[in-house]
DNA sequence: AATGAATGAGGATTCATTCAT
DNA sequence: GATGAATGAATCCTCATTCAT
């Protein structure tokens, strides 16, 4: 009696033990076995269900990648003008969840990853595309034509910040982080209404 | 009597080959050999003055810092005015030798060595310091008190082309760089100013 | 469900070649492949199993050890009088099976490797406890309080006789040896009596 | 200026650094260069004088029982009866010189290098023969036609000694091997008269 | 579906040995 | 005589991956 619909359970728990796994070392130099035993399976197993290494950090990539997406997309959904909507957006990026120091170790390690994988290059440079369209939307209302700019220096705000969180070990400041980006935020708007 | 002082030349050659190699891999997966073998040696005289791969790695990552804090103090030196200061700083960060795409590869993964590597995650943090630092002196003039929160923006910054930079296989864009960042740094003396 | 059940017959297998190894090279140097191989499997297999060269070595040891020591057991448990336990000891000791050239060579480098693992050397000191304790359990009621003494004496006699026997390449000399012993062990029958 | 007669000089300090090694690592495995640099010079010279690492052990090998022999010989001609020739050979053999716990790990490791190396073989049958040469004489007058026999009880006995002493690490036991072997003399000596 | 079994390939590291100076 | 320089050859160990059951 096989068991039914344990595909996606196991691929959750790989993805999820994957995470975990690269955030505890830090690196992309851990093993299909740490992994599945994390996941609680077998590293034949692991391979079963995503065909090799490669496929699973992918997977992994994809998955975060979309729940940093899906908060975004909540929270813009929520926000009523264009201030509360740039707001949304850099607050979902140094969220509980997206900034834990587990998950900004894995994104430090999918640029790694993008240097080799074309795939993962691919979805990162839809993770920056994305952001910046969401920022340029948000921001057109609020900085006209400069729109553009503006949104590739918040951008780029954003992941430097990321940067400098991956060195500090164990410490989350997601509210520093917050507030650096929209202070920066804040002198585009003045530069731009001035 | 042997033939002598061929030690460093030997590290050099290493270290030269060390960035190379992790530039064109994209990736700290290069094996001692490789590295060896663009030096021109064997992977043993490599062990031989080095120790093992992580002190390798540590002296490509203490000769890269090293070259760029030569280049900004080099620049700074010329620097008459803050304003000039600043410039200098933000365009080092960004010249021909830092922002090659090697360099940058090589940038990105030491801040995965960081991950793992003591030594390497406080050479990264004096280097991290030592920017923020410069960029406060040089602030100070020109925004007062609020010299070090600008400093930590302009920094992320930098730091957040960086990344951006290593997605973007080959097309180097030092003078876009140093567009975004400047753009920033007037918005800043603006917001001060007004 | 997988093939299972190996686990115990690779690690009888290997214990087996590391023995045959030692025996045929006279050294601790032996490869981990090479011993594999003799086992008819991958190196890796025997890590895998194992986890390492020096626990392959122990488990060689720990089985030498064993089997000696239920030959001695056997034998005695068949002794009916103080002089024929002691016989039974010698005996055993001296047996076609743990007198082979092969086996001599092994214990000898047992005891270069308690030189090194504390472990390898818990082992023999058990092994050099349990031989006096079984002794002077037999030769109590043939010679008195002097029992212990005896006992050191017949065992290092035992001991030295391994030590001469691994010298001689080939020819075993079981009965010289059973020998030597014995006469030594009437001589101080004899001299407790007279 | 060459210096003269260094040769001899070098020569001694490998010998004396190797069995010092040897002790102290408590087997053959040993590189050159700990041996050179103990010696207080480079690896690649210890190779000018010696030839290969074999070579150097071999020597190391020769002094250790020249010393031997001549502690041997040296006591002997002082002794006035058999009975002290008997009893300057045991003592000799468990003497401060040659019961260092380093050279009791030498003697050790000289018995494996014979499992491999014809020399070193030969060197030890010789140091047996002469150690039962010397007994047989010695005991002749004693014991009569049963010299050989008893002198080869006595010899497995030193040996036999040597290899318990091998276990116990640090405290060194002489008199209690002397007792050891010559209580075991005086039986066989009275169970002759007797 | 699931996993124990098994391995080939590779990689860091060590070391005896040689050589040029 | 003496040594720094240099390397080829090993060796242990790891790991992604495959396969039979």
């Amino acid at each position: 009696m096989p068991k039914l619909g344990m595909e996606p359970i196991r691929r959750a728990a790989l993805v999820k033990a994957t995470i975990a796994e690269i955030g505890e070392t830090g690196t992309l130099d851990v093993t299909v076995s740490q992994i599945a035993k994390r996941a609680g399976m077998s590293s034949a197993l692991a391979h079963h269900y995503f065909g090799g290494k490669e496929q699973i950090f992918l997977a992994a990539m994809r998955h975060t990648l979309a729940v940093y997406a899906a908060e975004v997309r909540g929270a813009i959904g929520m926000a009523a003008t264009p201030m509360e909507r740039v707001e949304a957006i850099v607050k979902s990026s140094f969220s509980q969840t997206n900034f834990r120091s587990e998950v900004v170790a894995a994104w430090l390690n999918f640029y790694v990853l993008a240097q080799v994988s074309d795939e993962a290059r691919r979805l990162l440079n839809v993770y920056q595309m994305r952001l910046r369209s969401n920022l340029r939307f948000a921001l057109r209302p609020l900085v006209g034509p400069a729109a553009p700019e503006v949104a590739e220096r918040i951008a780029a705000l954003v992941d430097g910040a990321y940067l400098k969180q991956s060195l500090g070990r164990g410490e989350i400041a997601q509210g520093a982080a917050v507030e650096l980006v929209m202070q920066s935020f804040a002198h585009e708007v003045a530069a731009h209404q001035g």
